[in-house]
DNA sequence: TTAACGTGTCTTGTATACAATATTTCATTA
DNA sequence: TAATGAAATATTGTATACAAGACACGTTAA
């Protein structure tokens, strides 16, 4: 009896989660095409779970299906991007500032254990370990909002925004700007200091998405392979 | 200039217009069970495009689908319901600030033209004019934002929130508060006090759903509805 | 040579058939 | 009578078949 899932996921769902991950960790690019046939051969599924995976997929925003035609991986123009970034902005603005309110002692004990632990892998130099303890951080503070639908929307979006961000944190000193802004964050949570936290975390991540140089280097490392109707 | 919807829907998307619409309207009141071999039967097509257009509405989260089992309405809790108007309370304050910086004249024309017309239903005392109309008021808003992504947002939300929003505004007074709040807003947008159009609109949405009272009573108006498909 | 057009192939959209699981019903027993 | 359990029924999940629009390519004409 080793059932580990408990909610069995539909075939659909599971398809949904590995084409989303394929998405936003690169492997299919802004600009390919997801042909059904193709995918469904790839899982060893027929057409019709692919297809509700697909229609998932492109209600969440993260493909483009035009009528009669294949879905496609968004190019997204580094406008759009900016404008996912402002919005990824308020929204932790926003978790931050409730959080201040409303975190409790236990929430706030992992927080800060979150952030340690962000510190350790900064001292490492290690960014993929950073990322990763990274998310766990910000999720904290979701979590601490103690308002479930605005952690849900914000978890959502910071997925969205995965691959951008990770690729940032290789840019010279960032990791390290990243952990000292996280340390300011913790300090304004623990004096309950909505406003400051909430001002924190909006540049936080502003500076992650206004510098629109970085940001159309990496939009080009992403679409490149692909050299049509060049999305910048 | 607007595109006159040049590319024609597939059916599935039409019947998640169609179905999402009778949820909002309370066609289909929370804890309904969505068929999917009636609604096939009553829309005269396959249960291919209405699973399709389930799956659709269940990743914009308006139904709740369990493996094997029908998707269903979701019966919102007060908290939930009180969760998602803080966050579009968020997300219009936001738009506020941005439409504050860079709305354009003729959109600031717009915008009191909407502003207008919400006046004449006002007086007219009637609220589904004046919903409608409101509608239009804060969609002009979000599009002055010029921030297409959280436009997006801000219309999902917005328009998951219709029907609640709905009722709200047969409460007593509710109109003419309403409309003052409206005026407050514009104001502060031609002075272009970004801060002060943010409060205004925070309030004015937070309004809708802090009074548990209220909101608690729209939410019995609302569950009641599971005598058969009464409608509104 | 190039542009236009038509045919053929490919891919998506929908219907139907079948498989697997949840729900209901009804008989049986304590 | 109430609880239990198993068969019957109903409903969802997946596969396949067919229909219809989009794309590719080759042919033809200027």
């Amino acid at each position: 009896m080793e059932e580990i899932n408990s909610t069995p996921l539909r075939r659909s769902e599971q398809l949904g989660e590995e084409i989303e991950e394929r998405i936003v960790t690169g492997v299919y690019p802004p600009g390919t095409r997801l042909d059904e046939q193709e995918l469904a051969a790839s899982f060893g599924v027929s057409r019709t779970p692919v297809r509700e995976a697909l229609i998932q997929l492109a209600s969440a925003g993260l493909i483009d299906v035009r009528p009669r035609r294949s879905a496609i991986v968004p190019e997204m123009s580094a406008e759009r991007l900016y404008e996912m970034f402002e919005v990824m902005a308020e929204l932790e603005a926003m978790c931050g500032q409730l959080a201040a309110r409303r975190i409790r002692p236990e929430e706030l004990e992992q927080l800060q254990e979150a952030h340690r632990a962000c510190e350790v892998a900064r001292d490492a130099g290690d960014p993929d370990t950073y990322y990763q303890l990274n998310e766990v951080f910000h999720r904290r503070i979701y979590e601490a909002s103690h308002n479930g639908f605005l952690a849900e929307q914000a978890m959502a979006l910071h997925r969205r925004l995965r691959p951008y961000r990770r690729l940032q944190l290789r840019v010279r000193n960032r990791m390290s700007t990243s952990f000292s802004e996280h340390a300011e964050i913790v300090a304004a949570i623990v004096e309950g200091d909505g406003a400051k936290v909430a001002d924190t975390l909006r540049a936080h991540v502003v500076m992650q998405g206004e510098r629109f140089t970085d940001l159309v280097s990496t939009l080009r490392e992403f679409n490149a392979g692909d050299n049509t109707s060049g999305g910048i």
